[in-house]
Order: C-alpha cells, then structure tokens, then sequence
DNA sequence: ATTGCTTCCTGAGCGC
DNA sequence: TGCGCTCAGGAAGCAA
C-alpha cells in the first residue's frame, strides 16, 4: 500500500507519540507477521524511529530494533484508548502507560522483525539510493539505468534502484517527465534522466507536505487520509489535461496509466 | 545478470 | 440480492 511519502507521514506520526515510551510486551495475533519475537524480551524505550525505503524502523534503548514493512494494506495505528479494537488487527506493541501501536492489516502481507541492534536485514541492505537524498542524481541514475533494457516504469519500481518510489508515484513520474512509461531504460537521453531525478524530488516532497495520497488503504498513525490524491495528474485518471485519453496497459502485471499524446 | 511471471491474502466494485 | 470476475499503492521466489 504505502509507499515513501506515506511511510514518512506515518514515521513523523510516530516521532511525535512514542518517543521515550517503554515497550512491554508484542502481540501477534495472526501467524508470522511477527518474527523473531522471544517472550520476556527486554525492548527497552523507543529513542527513535527512522526510514529506509519503505521499511519502518523503530530503534530502542535495549540491544534490539523493530522493523516494519506494510506492504500493499499494512496500517500502524497509535492507540491510547484500551477498549478500541481494528477489524484486522495481526499484531500490537504495548506500551508501560497503557498506550498501543495496533498493526492492522487486511492482505497480511505486511510483517515485523526483532533484530538485534547491529543486525543487518538483509533486503534493506541491498536498497537502492534515498530518492530525496544526494544519493540520487542524475549520474547515479545514468550508471544505474546503462545497458537496462526493462522498461523504465519497471525499473523505477525497482527498490534496489531508487528505494521507496511504488506504482503511483512512478506513473505520476513519467507523467510529470513526459516520458512514455514503456520506453526501454538505455535509450533515454541524459536530459530525461535529469527531468526524472529532478521530478521525482519535487512529487515526493509535495507528497510529504500533504501527508501522502489515500486511494484507499493508507491512514496516518492518527488513522487521518492524506490529501495528495488531490494531486494526482494521471493514476486512475480518465483524461488528461491535453484532452487525450488517459490509456492504462499491464505492464509486469500491473496497472500502467500514461498520456499517449504527451508521453514520447 | 536481467527480466517478467506467479504467488502470498482479503475485500471492494462492477456487470449480469 | 447474489454470483463471478477483476482489481488493489509490494516484493520474494522462481524460471527462462
């Protein structure tokens, strides 16, 4: 579900809840969504939650780090009232003031791990740049994308290649780029290349200030929908701004939205 | 090494 | 109202 602008709304959410809260005991009411979970563990106090990619990561005082990936429908709700219950609640982290993180997730995809504090995980370790970091620009990408003969819409949605960017956002990507999502990875110009960097900076960050896009799974820690469909130029949408029909295709199974005129 | 297809799971929305 | 079909913002696992 969520992708980087969601999860970072969800993790500013987090660093403002539970912050120095102690972590007394983790829940799991559906069979391996937690992993590594040992009973009368010692996860000490939250001191703060991070991001990479898409995986969440909360780091404690204990020798431990509690990291979380939602997948297509994985929500973290920060909950104070004892008697609220979710609808498709997989796991709970309980706070020593009574207070709750509830792990609600329809398709159960979503997961979380106990790691050691200096253990590696190892698909973080193999992710690909921080799209809003210095890490990505154009002569990242270019080496990136040299000889890639995949689509570029395939590519972007590579996370060990640009970590963090999912279905949407790619599309409104190329939208914004002009770049036809189909166009094989090799064959685009230097210029295309910088209009990607460059755009995929500015939809991310206009994303994070509206707190995310809701289609229909995302809710902040405080349960609130973003506003950033709103914004949305080319995702589900029936035409574009030039008149043209909006075409959708399958592109490695997955719904694929562009603008045949203005997208070359 | 790279690419793309299938799979995990549940629910919403649509046409008939 | 209900059935069957397709779709869903992710990514691991597999085969070619």
């Amino acid at each position: 579900m969520p992708e980087l602008p969601e999860v970072q709304t969800i993790i500013n959410g987090l660093n403002s809840k539970i912050i120095e809260k102690k972590i007394c005991r983790i829940a799991e009411y559906r069979k391996g969504t937690v992993e590594n979970s040992l009973p009368n563990m010692d996860y000490g106090k939250v001191k703060l939650v991070e991001r990479r990619g898409k995986y969440i990561i909360i780091k404690t005082t204990a020798d431990c780090k509690i990291v979380i990936h939602l997948r297509m429908t994985g929500k973290l709700i920060f909950e104070v009232d004892s008697d609220k219950q979710s609808k498709y609640c997989r796991a709970e982290i309980f706070f020593s003031d009574g207070s709750r993180l509830i792990f609600d997730d329809v398709r159960t995809f979503g997961k979380i791990q106990i790691m050691k504090k200096n253990q590696a995980v190892p698909a973080i370790e193999e992710l690909g740049a921080e799209p809003l970091s210095d890490q990505l620009n154009p002569e990242f990408l270019s080496k990136q994308l040299k000889n890639r003969k995949a689509p570029i819409r395939n590519l972007l949605l590579n996370q060990n290649i640009i970590a963090g960017l999912g279905n949407i956002y790619v599309l409104e990507i190329l939208y914004r780029c002009k770049i036809d999502p189909r166009k094989q990875a090799d064959r685009l110009s230097l210029k295309q290349i910088e209009k990607i960097v460059g755009q995929t900076k500015i939809v991310l960050k206009e994303a994070i200030e509206k707190n995310g896009t809701t289609i229909s799974d995302y809710r902040s820690v405080e349960d609130q929908s973003g506003q950033f469909q709103n914004f949305l130029r080319v995702y589900q949408k029936k035409k574009c701004k030039c008149g043209t029909e909006i075409k959708r295709i399958k592109m490695a199974g997955r719904s694929t939205y562009f603008c045949p005129s203005c997208q070359q």
